[in-house]
DNA sequence: GCCAACGTTGGC
DNA sequence: GCCAACGTTGGC
């Protein structure tokens, strides 16, 4: 099963907005890169992500998984957008700052290091075992 | 608030 | 198809 991050701006949307959504989740609208919607294609019902807040926060603070395969963005004006579902799991107990990412040997190769502005991006199995023994999460 | 990095657009 | 100009993102 692989790994992503999905990154959101705290105050635009934030984990408490998607833990209201409860089991249903929500869709993951707004991405506007070819990269990332091509990342949200290859994921699979049950791959696991962290939820990173960046610019104000700038922490991996929660776990979230996919629901819903990626179908049309319907805020989107051009069909070629796309947008997984996606739904709370858990928050983590302690949260990974992009400074502890950043100082961790084992994380410096991390996207979210060296292509920050990738708004939804792979994480690898060692990273994301990593982060989870960091932020004391039980997978 | 600034600026570096990156992606996109459009003129040639 | 190249590349300059521009817009956006996100860390600092």
């Amino acid at each position: 099963m692989a790994k992503w991050l999905f990154k959101s701006e705290p105050d635009v949307y934030s984990f408490e907005d998607l833990l209201k959504k409860g089991k249903a989740g929500d869709e993951w609208t707004g991405v506007r890169n070819y990269q990332a919607r091509n990342n949200m294609r290859l994921m699979k019902i049950g791959d696991q992500g962290f939820f990173y807040y960046s610019n104000v926060g700038k922490a991996v603070v929660a776990v979230v998984e996919v629901c819903k395969l990626a179908h049309p963005d319907s805020t989107a004006d051009n069909p070629t957008w796309e947008c997984v579902d996606i739904r709370a799991v858990a928050a983590l107990p302690k949260q990974v700052t992009l400074e502890d990412i950043k100082l961790d040997p084992k994380l410096k190769d991390m996207v979210l290091v060296n292509n920050s502005r990738l708004s939804v991006q792979p994480v690898t199995d060692a990273e994301w075992a990593h982060i989870c023994k960091l932020a004391g999460h039980k997978a």
